[in-house]
DNA sequence: GGTAATTGACTGCCTGGGCAATGGTTGCCA
DNA sequence: TGGCAACCATTGCCCAGGCAGTCAATTACC
């Protein structure tokens, strides 16, 4: 029934530390191609959840990131002075500002994500296509499995 | 040949995205642990680190975890107010201050971990045992994966 | 054996996120 | 309709980590 034993826990085989690691990696490696479109990885994000269409103004775009609030609006603040999105009032709402991208934002976020693309696929090189996605699956069977959780405990 | 799309890119299937977001909830999943224990996740990944013989002095802790010497060295300050490490001067390089782990240190640290694997298995109930050892493996391959690229660009 | 490069620990500075409180706006409903 | 809760955006405050630089001790190399 048990997976983890306290015995023979180490972090090599904790689904936590991978997933930690993994993350860490991973970023440091496409770290230089935001470093060239002078970007940050949460502003490249930000830029990508607008241009998705997953969030429309900084409320939606900190629940997208589960980001927090006043982080975002300073996050905003500097995507606007950088000349990538732009703040307007909300008509139907005066509380609203809704975020869109311009066409310099739109062209730096798509210019990173096709290189992260390339790099990705080329790290992923010597692997089976059945592989990775059984890898992907698993990772989002776990994910759902975790955000599960983390409903039911903030419901009790 | 190359796995990701220019056309199909979604966060959902970014291996990089996923394992941020299993990071981020497994993590706060934990977090209620160390509360408990007035204790944050750096600080227990140290103690277990120390504990396992991984590392046995600051420059050592700061590799293992991946960690900035500066904010390492202010780690084990705290950890030392603690009561949980103390700090002697080596005999053979009087560079290094070796650590050690204080009888509360270990016990809490112990206490964390027997918890974080009730929590674990807790959650990893209705998994079969098959599919969590495939994902193990394949996330310690990535893992690999990255860490070979990684040493690579360090090299050019 | 003496000088240069490296290493361990530490410090100050800066940035960015988490948290709490505020002001303005909206929807609800008694 | 008036009061109240919820919600959006923003701000100030704090803390932790990344980065660069310092000092002392050690190692490598001519």
């Amino acid at each position: 029934m048990a997976f983890y034993t306290k015995t023979g826990f180490s972090p090599e085989c904790s689904l936590g530390y991978l997933a930690r690691r993994i993350h860490q990696i991973g970023q440091s490696l496409v770290e230089p191609i935001f470093a060239e479109e002078n970007m940050s990885s949460t502003q490249w994000s930000a830029l990508m959840s607008i241009l998705a269409e997953r969030s429309g103004n900084c409320a939606d775009l900190a629940r997208d990131l589960s980001h927090d609030k006043g982080a975002t609006t300073r996050l905003v603040d500097t995507m606007e002075q950088r000349g990538w999105v732009t703040r307007s009032r909300a008509s139907d709402d005066r509380r609203v500002l809704n975020l869109e991208l311009t066409t310099d934002g739109k062209a730096a976020a798509i210019r990173c994500r096709d290189r992260i693309i390339d790099d990705w696929n080329s790290l992923l090189t010597g692997w089976d296509k059945a592989e990775i996605e059984t890898l992907i699956d698993l990772m989002q069977k776990l994910r759902t499995t975790l955000d599960d959780a983390l409903m039911e405990g903030r419901r009790a």
